[in-house]
DNA sequence: GTCAGGATTGTAACCGATTACAACAACTGC
DNA sequence: GCAGTTGTTGTAATCGGTTACAATCCTGAC
């Protein structure tokens, strides 16, 4: 079953045939319609094989990031797959491992799947696995880190607002020992969300205690261990913002294990606001950045970089505003009260 | 850069070429290694799209799920994508959604990508799906509803034993008014979980109240309110065993808005153990079905089949026994007391 | 020295589409 | 009635590999 088959029942060539199915308009409507009959008749669909290697498109965007089981990705690949399919085309996921090696072979996929562009949801992409992208004249979008200026299509989070509204509203509870527990420090955007924190509290006057500043690193014990380390404080915070959610329930529970209450005894904030957030107890308050927000923006900036009749388009940069969620573990500071 | 630039560079043609990176037998040593040295020396890599139009095989495998935002499944297509990667292989994840009309689509495009296999890690595929497959002669390998006899490859969980281990821990701590809140009655492996569950029950002469066997629907909501069912009850169980880790997490929350603790007041037992079950409080016990263990048998069956050299292999059928993970959630049965 | 037969290498057809270019038909205006 | 357009269709080269088959080179036996 090849285009042949399908020509020789439509009785044209086979190149009206292919025609037809790329939408040309140089096809007469009549002919055009006895050759969706033809297919129709004959269950055709095109090898993409052929089609790829024919016209050096082939119709698959590539997608990086740096884990599946991160539950932050699952819902963005679910979007980015969703919309991809949608138009037409196929994606392939790949998981850098947060490691340079396992990036390399990433890019290394991607190159010889020949994706028509690839979306790169993680910051250890370095700057000569870029430039092999730019060689093969592959359209690249990045989260944060890209460079419009580069002719790498951006999506900008506002962190700095979003963090924001997460110490607006712990303050307005009327915390003011207020703690962070951030992320990596090798990761970009854990920087960068740490930086907002400091620069919010510092905008409402607040005075920044050191000992209140933790690390983590994204995951449930990194929360785990910097929540034990606040509670060893002479004097504890009231509330906890963390970097992301995985370390804010990591936190909640090295609260819970040392019999404190959330959110009476304790307020946490979460970050993201993963699948499983509004279903813990307590529900998490946290900041969501929404993953279909993301999809959508990285499969546009894809995709209108990609179309031929425009030529080549400029890298635009997108902006995304986080949200907060209020639920159940952020409360009023409670009187205090000795135990 | 192709093959030709390859071939003039080590003085052979592109056959030589193609069968040295194809690790044909037919090369001497000495030509091979030329070979090589030139496809280094230019950074050759082959355009898969030709490879698979020229050879028929795409070395792109299939991976059918139901939805990559079920914690169930992110480890499986991370574990699947390793070893096919690490093969030389490419994968394209698609998601059912449950629903047929996707899952017709998700076929579809794997019959456009012309995949070299597929597992479909679902029970929502139609036999006129399947078909579809078989005229394309396309190994398959299923989990749970595959069958051998018709050439389709199948991944069998011992359910009933897992379930039994679950309930024997169960039984062990004294527990005798065991509930369990099952799966959605139309998911195959739902049915069986409880089938497992009536008779591990019936087999330990325990009788079993009809009050005590809800229905859930594999997520969190699921869960919780079936647990709010079973405390509805004027003879409450004491134990309950979960259909899978989501309803059991929902059925903990619902414990605990009401006051009651885990495990003191009641045990808790999951099924699959996902990430986040380790991470919870309590630590869920739970019986693991290894989702590395499931992407392993489902690689090797498509790769085995899809070797040319010894022919059409049989369909073949493996086994995996899931394991009691014992944590925090369960305890022996408390004294009885009256609030 | 000759020759069978295995090992190695090359030639060229083929996979199934896309697309530049040529060819042709129909229509326009003069 | 004819040249010039415009619109539609066909021809055939092309993409970059794989692989059947043919050709050549060696080797050792006799």
């Amino acid at each position: 079953m090849n285009i042949q088959a399908v020509a020789d029942r439509a009785r044209v060539s086979t190149a009206t045939v292919s025609r037809t199915i790329n939408g040309s308009n140089k096809v007469a409507p009549k002919t055009a319609e006895r050759v969706r009959r033809a297919i129709e008749a004959l269950g055709y669909y095109p090898n993409t094989n052929a089609r790829a290697l024919g016209s050096g498109r082939s119709r698959i965007y590539g997608l990086i990031i740096s884990d599946i089981t991160n539950p932050f990705f699952p819902e963005l690949v679910k979007s980015f797959e969703d919309m991809a399919v949608r138009n037409g085309y196929e994606v392939i996921v790949a998981n850098t491992g947060y490691s340079p090696e396992r990036t390399e072979i990433c890019v290394q996929r991607m190159l010889e799947r020949k994706v028509d562009g690839v979306a790169v949801m993680t910051s250890e992409m370095g700057a000569h696995l870029i430039d092999r992208f730019h060689r093969g004249q592959i359209p690249m979008v990045f989260l944060d880190t890209g460079d419009p200026a580069n002719g790498i299509s951006n999506i900008l989070v506002d962190y700095t607002a979003g963090v924001d509204d997460a110490v607006e509203h712990i303050v307005s509870l009327g915390h003011r020992h207020i703690a962070f527990i951030g992320g990596p420090m090798d990761l970009a955007s854990a920087r960068t969300r740490r930086q907002a924190l400091l620069a919010s509290l510092k905008r409402r006057g607040l005075t920044i205690n050191k000992a209140l500043i933790e690390v983590g690193n994204h995951r449930i014990d990194g929360g785990r261990a910097a929540m034990e380390r606040l509670l060893d404080l002479d004097e504890r915070p009231t509330a906890v913002i963390a970097s992301n959610d995985l370390t804010a329930i990591g936190a909640i529970g090295t609260l819970h294990r040392h019999g404190l209450r959330v959110p009476e005894d304790m307020s946490v904030v979460g970050f993201d606001d993963i699948e499983i957030s509004a279903f813990l107890h307590p529900a998490l308050t946290t900041v969501r950045l929404s993953r279909a927000a993301i999809a959508d923006h990285a499969f546009q900036a894809l995709h209108r970089a990609g179309r031929r009749e425009t030529g080549p388009q400029p890298a635009i940069e997108y902006r995304i505003r986080p949200e907060l969620i209020v639920r159940n573990s952020t409360a009023p500071l409670a009187v205090k009260r000795r135990p």
